[in-house]
DNA sequence: GCCAAATGAATGAATATACATTCAGTAATT
DNA sequence: AATTACTGAATGTATATTCATTCATTTGGC
């Protein structure tokens, strides 16, 4: 087995222990054995626990970020834009649900070091929706009066509540469409000009 | 000092430890401190270190959501209410800073019991924002094809979404009024009729 | 009104436990 | 044969919880 595979390995079962227990429920024991690989081995690819948890961070969300922005970047029309990213976001969340409760959850913990590096992608991500809301408020298609700052906070959170929704409960009564659709439905007819 | 002054100060205080360390990073010894009382004392009102977190929940939710409820049913207006509720949610996140923090963050920490529990409370909670959608649906101020239970949560999210923002950053661009009227804004001219 | 038992609240040092981390030894790869 | 990767039992630490003891308050007998 290749390095390469192994560190992702021991990643892969990280985040599924870790939506299973939480990051300070979970035994560095149960992640070697999810990963069938003996408790120190993880020693041999990461520091401590802590560095686990970063490490999934950085990695996956990275992934996250880009893959949207290049989704982003082929469209043009900002209304389009905004609901491809509600579609996309809520889609994303679908497909990796344990990082997606891990992210949710493990990530707001308030260890200064997490906070302050969440804050940094989390900055990026959200900067995503300030730059469409600008961009269509230039093209005199949104409503000047609307704070991009507020903005992009209000759309994300609500995107970011109906994912902890599905992430939590798993018994769903509508899909990632009908919910994208009626999410950027509220808010595009709210910041429309007339 | 009475017995129930006692329990209140070692809640209050572990409200703040809580809020400065997370829950799994604060230890008895902290809350004793800040609580000024000795570390076993705390074992006499309570079984153990998560039963006071399911205290501050149980006793300060509960009086928040009453607190919602009573305001709300001030109001006649669907529109009002839900513009109410905004600036009603705001504003107790700004004025009970290390609560909001405890239960934004620790709350959502997955230990299976608190999260079922949280989520008993919580769905209390959002139904009050989806039968104000149930209502104005009822008057034909609301648009009919809105789902009150996406829309629920789209709209607390939001609203939380901006709150951890003040939780988290504490250096605000602009108040509560503000956001709540823009949140509330987005929000309503999306969901009225015509 | 005073004192001595009795009660039970509060203390904090001692205990017990749980786990992250280490490392001496083993296996695999070159 | 040497190097590198891996193992998992042993170690050390941190801290939640306990409990024998102290202290404060109340009770009631004189």
């Amino acid at each position: 087995m290749k390095i390469a595979d192994k560190h992702e390995k021991i990643v892969h079962a990280a985040i599924k222990v870790f939506a299973r227990n939480g990051f300070y429920n979970s035994k560095i024991a149960e992640i070697a054995k999810e990963a069938s690989v003996a408790d120190g081995t993880i020693y041999l690819y990461f520091n401590n626990k802590y560095d686990i948890l970063i490490t999934i961070f950085e990695e996956e969300i990275g992934r996250i970020i880009l893959k949207v922005k290049r989704e982003m970047a082929k469209l043009d029309d900002p209304k389009e834009k905004l609901i491809r990213f509600a579609q996309i976001h809520l889609s994303l969340v679908e497909e990796n649900k344990e990082l997606a409760e891990v992210i949710q959850v493990e990530l707001r913990q308030s260890s200064k070091f997490v906070k302050e590096y969440r804050n940094k992608k989390f900055a990026e991500y959200l900067n995503i929706i300030s730059q469409i809301v600008k961009q269509g408020q230039a093209e005199g298609i949104f409503r000047k009066d609307v704070m991009p700052g507020v903005f992009k906070r209000a759309f994300f959170g609500a995107l970011d509540e109906m994912s902890r929704f599905w992430v939590l409960s798993s018994k769903k009564k509508y899909g990632v469409n009908t919910a994208a659709q009626q999410i950027s439905a509220f808010f595009l007819n709210g910041i429309l000009s007339n």
